[in-house]
RNA sequence: GGCGCGGUAGCCAAGUGGUAAGGCAGCGGUCUGCAAAACCGCUAAUCGCGGGUUCGAUUCCCGCCCGCGCCUCCA
């Protein structure tokens, strides 16, 4: 059995990883604040937990992945006010887009996709927890708070230095009613934008809604479990989002949160972290439109190791998009029934076994995608420049498509083929007899003229063998 | 100020105490009527700068410069 090894970011090392029950690896992947459609920069993360889970799946442990929508939150609320509509109508079309956006990526659905607003009996639990054991607190102004005071192992995830912090925080002290600047709001008291956006609860310390941070340590122990296996999220949630996570939760039930955690780097623009307030947010839409394919976008985010910053560019994505294309062909190439009939080689066999080896010791060794993705490269170099000899064993090219399966199975990127109506199919069908006939003739002038006009309309072809393959572009 | 990350060929980007994967781009060749696709070959990196440790450092340590992030909502 191969080692798995991830970096933690509780201890900042790389360590080795195995499911507590060596089964079944509990993963919980902060989700999306449904207000806006999610940005490139929050799919960066996604698709880092996709990869995550997938490397886990070919490792040979079961995933049961948990990513929340956070449905109740200042910002969605404010925008439900100006609207003058509820939170929930404010959430349930962005949840749609959000889902829409994930498949385009091909990220994998996770087992459930809980709504904060669906685990408020849960979240209160907590916080009665919290209070009984007197570490959090109702203040003056009604809302509760959790007091970091008592909870000596605080910051042990950031590493944040607690007197810096509170020096640093002090000119804040006087707009709240908290023992500590630094104590953080586990159930809000309720204002009247939230009972008129639907955003107000009852509870034992009053009508209210729950704070960012319980909603995740709540629905992630009811669902996964009081120890997660594994936290994921983007860097930025280290402090304070994680931080407090594991302080409401281990206070409550003094185990161990989650036994590991791993946070992805972020995704720039311009050099600057993507950003709706700094303006340079792309969308998956806005890729959808610009014609780039899912396939582009995961090569582009897994050439890069996910715990090194990437910048977006024209350029990269370009080259990412070529890269794919190369992919693709080698897919398609595989999948030939010319080539099942004439069959591959010995070396075809053995390039395709020692790439399903390295590509899963990169993987394994703290998702090194970039590593594997070379290692992808080679087996297509090798692959096609076997595939061009005499071949004759029909096994090796089922071990290649099979070894060509596993590793796209955790990359998946594979472009799609452009589909085509069957108006323009019988077009290019007609086209495509009539320079057939040119070139039996030798008319080139005409073979080539009509590859001009197919090229006009996207049509790409593909002379070989005694027939012609087209594609579109 | 505190905590943290990065600076590797034209671009993107792995990696190692013994002079460096892969992709894109570029150049030549094979194949092709010509292309395309594929393959072969080539070009291209004093591994940010300066010290130190070491037989030897891009890789370890120190300092510096540059870029980015978190410390407030944040993937």
């Amino acid at each position: 059995m191969s080692d798995f090894r991830l970096y933690n970011t509780l201890t900042r090392q790389v360590e080795s990883f195995a499911p507590a029950d060596g089964r079944v690896v509990r993963m919980y992947t902060c989700g999306p604040t449904v207000y806006n459609p999610a940005h490139l920069g929050n799919f960066r993360t996604f698709l880092f937990e996709d990869l995550m889970r997938r490397a886990l799946a070919l490792r040979g442990w079961s995933v049961h992945q948990v990513m929340n929508l956070t449905d109740v939150d200042d910002k969605i609320i404010k925008r439900a006010q100006e609207q003058g509509r509820t939170i929930t109508e404010v959430t349930e079309p962005v949840i749609e887009i959000f889902h829409r956006d994930r498949e385009f990526l091909r990220i994998q659905q996770a087992e459930a996709y809980p709504k904060a607003t669906a685990f408020i009996p849960e979240m209160l639990a907590l916080v009665g927890t919290l209070v009984e054991r007197g570490v959090a607190y109702q203040a003056d102004d009604g809302s509760v708070y959790f007091a970091i005071a008592r909870f000596p192992s605080y910051g042990k995830l950031s590493r944040l230095d607690t007197r810096e912090i509170r020096s640093g925080a002090r000119v804040l002290q006087d707009e709240y009613t908290k023992e500590n600047a630094q104590d953080f709001a586990l159930w809000k008291a309720a204002k009247p934008e939230d009972e008129a956006t639907g955003a107000a609860w009852d509870s034992p310390w009053g009508r209210g809604r729950p704070g960012w941070h319980l909603e995740c340590s709540a629905m992630a122990m009811q669902l996964l479990g009081e120890t997660l296996d594994l936290h994921c999220g983007g860097i930025d949630l280290i402090f304070p989002h994680h931080e407090d996570e594991i302080a409401q939760s281990e206070a409550a039930t003094g185990k161990t949160f989650a036994r590991v955690w791993s946070h992805g780097a972020f995704l720039l623009t311009d050099g600057s972290k993507m950003a709706k307030r700094v303006g340079n947010v792309f969308t998956v839409e806005g890729l959808r439109e610009a014609g780039i394919s899912a396939a582009a976008v995961r090569h582009f985010v897994y050439n890069t190791h996910y715990r090194k910053e990437l910048n977006l560019s024209d350029q990269a994505l370009e080259a990412s998009t070529e890269a794919v294309r190369r992919v693709g062909e080698f897919a398609r190439r595989l999948r030939d029934p010319a080539t099942l009939e004439r069959g591959g080689t010995a070396g075809l066999a053995h390039a395709a076994d020692e790439a399903l080896g390295l590509v899963r010791d990169a993987l394994f060794d703290d998702l090194n995608a970039p590593e594997a993705l070379a290692a992808l490269f080679d087996f297509i170099r090798k692959g096609n420049a076997e595939l061009d000899r005499k071949g004759g064993d029909r096994a090796s090219v089922d071990r290649a498509i099979e070894v060509f399966e596993r590793i796209d199975g955790v990359l998946d990127i594979v472009p799609l083929a452009v589909a085509a109506d069957a108006e323009l199919v019988r077009w290019i069908e007609e086209r495509l007899t009539s320079r057939r006939e040119a070139r039996i003739r030798r008319d080139f002038v005409e073979s080539d003229r009509i590859r001009d006009e197919l090229a006009a309309r996207g049509v790409v072809l593909e002379d070989g063998g005694g027939s012609t393959r087209w594609k579109l572009g």
